[in-house]
DNA sequence: GCAACCTTGACACGAGCGTGTTAGGGTTAC
DNA sequence: GTAACCCTAACACGCTCGTGTCAAGGTTGC
């Protein structure tokens, strides 16, 4: 049995029993359950929640915002129309001149698409 | 001079002189000044309210997310960080099929549009 | 069989978001 | 010179986020 209960989950990433929980409502990491309903953290899930620590603290990001950007990923729609408005920032005759901001961009989106995920499964 | 002040700009783009306020200290745009401190809203300022409400109404996104998409735009650091993470999900079949999230995204949807009862959805 | 765990639900609470409004003071138009 | 605008600052309010805590009830370990 390699699985974790939600408190010695808590106790082994840094997390409380109650962010555990919250975490799971918001989407960011779910970890399966026992016959009985009883959340089983994983090594994948530990790792998981782990790295997610560490991103936020290291980034000062908030939850909500790691599940905002998990929706433009997953709904290119919103994703195209964010970074449309984005890059048509600083249309004004002086900013285009230089002519900088077009290969920014261009590089933009280059990361992007060599970024997209196979959808690795392990 | 093709430039608006404040009420105008409003009147012409649907959000209210104290939204406008509210946009620029968000940073998401931010007309040039009179000399005497008065906002100026040209053509490209107006244009690119209109798209940003557009925006907002459209995929149900806050202010406070389309500058955290900018952030990630201009922070490639943290733009790579929050791609790691999120790529690195271990998507077993179960979580996706559950619709956890997802319902309680839904959930955010309804109690929105409780708020406003000529919008109800039947 | 009972202590120690787990579940969901709820109340609480400070911080931030999205908005309106009001107050006190400068600017512009005619 | 005055009415109608603009500025910032602030109070207010309901909602969301991130947390803790507590209650009522089911499960597990020994």
């Amino acid at each position: 049995m390699d699985a974790l209960t939600v408190n010695e989950a808590a106790a082994t990433t840094g997390w409380s029993a109650r962010m555990l929980r919250y975490i799971e409502r918001s989407g960011l990491v779910s970890p399966p359950r026992s016959a009985a309903g009883y959340r089983l953290y994983g090594p994948a899930e530990l790792q998981r929640l782990r790295t997610l620590r560490e991103l936020l603290e290291r980034h000062d990001v908030g939850l909500a915002e790691v599940g905002f950007a998990r929706r433009m990923r997953d709904d290119a729609g919103l994703e195209a129309a964010v970074e449309e408005w984005l890059s048509a920032q600083a249309l004004r005759p002086d900013d285009v001149s230089s002519g900088e901001w077009l290969r920014f961009e261009q590089d933009k989106h280059q990361r992007l698409l060599a970024a997209q995920p196979e959808l690795e499964v392990r």
